[in-house]
DNA sequence: TTGCTCCTCACGTCACGTGAGGTGGC
DNA sequence: TTGCTCCTCACGTCACGTGAGGTGGC
C-alpha cells in the first residue's frame, strides 16, 4: 500500500493528477480510510497509471483513456480512433514544421532588416463567388497600363447594372490573365459580386469564380499605383515559406474613396505547397 | 465602414473573435455607435487584423501579439521572442513526430494481434538516488541464476543496515552488469535507497546511482521467473519506437510479499533516441 | 511545538464557442 | 409580422496548478 504521494513519486506524475483521475474515476484508490478520506494505492496499480500516461501521450482525452481501459471500445474501434489520431498527428506534425518555417523566415527578415514588416501575410480560403463581368485589354501588367483601363470598366458595370435593377453584393475585384494570343498585352477583368443572376437582356457576363482553397492574401494601403512594394512583399513570402504561386492573382477593393491614396485593397493569391 | 458581420467575413474570422479582440483591447473597431454599441470597422483595420492573424498563427498568445503590435517590444526582445519560440516549435514538431511513430506502432500491434498490449511502456526521467548495496556474482542473466543470488544479497542487506540504525528509504533496487573479466557471468548489485550515510564500519558500500535522463519503464507482476515475456515487450517497444537501449537496465521492486506470484516490479531500461 | 503529509473546496488558465434573452431597422 | 443582424452577459471547454484553510500523527 502507499500513500497518494509515495505512489505519485514512483509513477512521476503529481499528487494533483492522481486526485484528479480519482475525482473522474480513472483511477481509483485501491482504499480509502473512511475517516480521513486519505488515499491509499497498490503497487499493481502503476500498470493501470502507466496505461492511463501512455495513452494520454499519444494525445487522447482523459476521457478517451477512460473508455479504452474500461474497454467500453472494441478492437475495431480502437483501430479507428488510432487511424484518427494518426491522421491528426500526421497534420499536426505538418503544422508545426510550417510554423517552424515561418518562424525562421520572420528571424531572417528581422536579423537583416533589423525590424519585422507591418504588411502580414496571411493564408486562408477564398469562397467561389458570382459575379458580374465587363472585360478588356491592356499593354501590360504595369499599373498605369491597368489603371486607364480598369477604372471604366467598373464604371460602365455599375451603369449596365443600374439599368437591370441588380445591386452588388461586395467589394469590386479585378483579376488579369495573359493574352491567349501570347503577345505582351493582357487581359483585364472587372467583376462585381451579384446574389441572384438577372434574367435577360444584359450586357455583362455572369462568371462563377472558383473558390481559391489556399491564398496568400495582403492589404494594400494607398493608390494602387505603388501596388509594386507590396507585390514583391508578397511574392517574397511565398517563396520564403514554403509555397509557390498556383495560379493568377485577384484585387479585392475594399475601399475606393474618391482619394485613390486612400485605397484599401486586398491581394488573393493563390499557392500551393513546393 | 464595415459592420461587425461584413468585417469577420472579408477577415475569415467569427464574429465572435472580432469581440473578444474588442474586449481585450487587441483590435478596438474605428468607431462605436454609442447608443446600439454597434461595432464599426474601417477597411485599413483589415491590415492590423492580418497582423494579429499571422502571429496568432506562429504560435504566440493573444497578449504577446499584443505586445508586438503595440511596439511594446524592441527589435531585440522581438528577435529573442522569436528564436524561443523556433526551440518550443522544433520541439514541437519533434514531440508530435514521436507520438506519430507511437500510434503507428500500436496500429501495427493492433493489426497483427487484434487487440492492444496491456502491458504499457512509459518514458520517464528517474532521478539519482544514494543506496546501500551488496554485490554478487551469478552464471548468467537467466532468472533461475540470478534469483538464488539477489535473494539473499537483500536478506544480509537488510540485516546490516538494521545493524547500523539505517533504514531503508524505498523499494530495493537490483541491477546487473557484465563480468569485468569478460566471461558469462555477470556481476549482480542489491541496493537499497539511504536518506543519509552512516558514518564509518559498516559492511556494505554506498553508491549514488546516477539519474536515468530518459527512460523506458514497465510495470511487471508476478514472479520474476516470468520475467521473460516482460522484458521482451520492452524490448520490441524501444526498437519499435525508434529508441535503442542507452545502458543497463534496473529493476525496481515495488511490492514484495511472501508470495511470488505477487510480487510488482519495474523495470527501468536507459534509452536514446535513434 | 514545529514539519510534514494529507484532506476538501474553489478559482485561474486560454481563446474563444455557444446559448440565453433582448433590441432595432427592413 | 417574420428574418436578420446586432448587443450584453455568462457558462463551458481541458487537465490540471495553485493557493486557502484545516486536520492528524511523529
Amino acid at each position: 500500500m502507499f500513500t497518494i504521494g509515495d505512489f505519485a513519486r514512483h509513477g512521476r506524475v503529481s499528487v494533483r493528477m492522481l486526485r484528479h483521475y480519482d475525482a473522474i474515476g480513472l483511477l481509483r484508490p485501491a482504499h480509502v480510510d473512511p475517516v480521513s478520506g486519505y488515499r491509499f494505492y497498490e503497487a499493481g496499480q502503476l500498470a493501470r497509471l502507466n496505461r492511463v500516461i501512455a495513452l494520454k501521450d499519444l494525445g487522447f482525452t482523459l476521457q478517451q483513456v477512460q473508455l479504452i481501459l474500461d474497454e467500453q471500445v472494441s478492437p475495431e474501434q480502437l483501430r479507428g480512433m488510432l487511424r484518427l489520431r494518426r491522421a491528426e498527428l500526421e497534420e499536426a506534425v505538418a503544422a508545426a514544421a510550417a510554423r517552424l518555417t515561418q518562424v525562421e523566415a520572420r528571424l531572417r527578415t528581422i536579423e537583416s532588416e533589423g525590424r519585422m514588416s507591418t504588411h502580414d501575410v496571411v493564408v486562408k480560403r477564398i469562397p467561389a463567388v458570382r459575379v458580374a463581368e465587363l472585360s478588356g485589354t491592356a499593354a501590360s501588367y504595369e499599373p498605369e497600363h491597368i489603371g486607364p483601363v480598369i477604372g471604366p470598366l467598373f464604371d460602365e458595370l455599375c451603369r449596365r447594372l443600374d439599368q437591370v435593377g441588380v445591386v452588388s453584393a461586395g467589394p469590386g475585384i479585378a483579376y488579369y490573365e495573359d493574352s491567349p494570343d501570347g503577345g505582351d498585352a493582357i487581359l483585364v477583368h472587372a467583376a462585381l459580386p451579384v446574389g441572384t443572376s438577372p434574367k435577360d437582356g444584359h450586357d455583362f457576363s455572369i462568371v462563377d469564380l472558383p473558390a481559391i482553397e489556399s491564398s496568400a492574401t495582403v492589404v494594400h494601403r494607398g493608390s494602387m499605383d505603388n501596388i509594386m512594394p507590396t507585390a514583391q512583399t508578397l511574392a517574397r513570402w511565398i517563396d520564403s515559406n514554403g509555397y509557390r504561386s498556383a495560379g493568377y492573382a485577384r484585387e479585392l477593393y475594399l475601399e475606393c474613396p474618391d482619394d485613390p491614396g486612400q485605397w484599401v485593397t486586398e491581394i488573393q493569391e493563390p499557392i500551393t505547397s513546393r
